[in-house]
DNA sequence: TATTGTTATACTCTATAACTATA
DNA sequence: TATAGTTATAGAGTATAACAATA
């Protein structure tokens, strides 16, 4: 099981990088910018456990995004040493263009599994995960 | 997807390595044992593609496991260039003790899925990782 | 003292290019 | 000239330790 889920992940990492190196996204980057769409103004250490990634890794992911000006660092004025990030209109505007890639690389992956597979796929994979 | 085929990814990766680090062994290694037990002498170009490893990352996870003395590098006779590949009685030992740990490690993975979800997953975790 | 984020660093896996020795 | 294997090296992704600023 380990092997296929190298191979899969190895050909899901391949699907990704042929649409998205055009924008300059990799899943990493493509991570951090939903999920500050989906909720700014987060901490780095709870971005980072969300994206179960350390703290140390989201710093250098973060500070390339925000030298390209797609996310702003933004300091808590409650706690100076918080850091909390948002993405810029160009964040912004760049995501909308990703999702729409993004959605092609699901298709290109789910492209020989019927709907109810891969709902079945991704919950399990969920499982194994959180084992 | 992909967000979960690599934290999959990892959770199989950690739970290998909780139950063959004791052995010495990797994912690679192992997938080396096992295809040498399954048939012997294959020269090494034929063994990458079957791990769909790169033949110069081969060289290394071969040599590594000849030093130790597990397996053995015989030159073709018919071609010198070709090296081909087989398990010592060393080797051998350690697989066999090697394959009841790695029942172990699908054990934990496949813990919380049924054995019907789990044929569905390998052909699915299949299908993606041919596309 | 403890915590947030950062830097520097190291280790693994993967990939490419240059090399050798055969063919 | 081409092929089998090797070496060296570089690039991701991930991990830890030490540090500065702040609490």
């Amino acid at each position: 099981m380990g092997f296929w889920l190298r191979l899969a992940q190895q050909a899901a990492f391949e699907a990704f990088h042929r649409r998205m190196a055009p924008l300059g996204l990799t899943p990493g980057r493509m991570a951090l910018l939903l999920l500050l769409e989906e909720g700014p103004d987060r901490r780095q250490a709870e971005i980072a456990e969300a994206l179960r990634i350390k703290p140390s890794n989201l710093a250098v992911l973060a500070g390339g995004l925000e030298a390209e000006g797609l996310i702003r660092r933004v300091e808590d004025p409650r706690d100076r040493r918080a850091v909390r990030l948002r993405l810029t209109p160009a964040g912004r505007a760049l995501l909308r263009r990703a999702k729409q890639q993004e959605a092609q690389v699901e298709a290109d992956l789910a492209a020989r599994l019927d709907p109810a597979t891969r709902t079945m796929l991704l919950d399990a994979l969920r499982r194994i995960a959180g084992a």
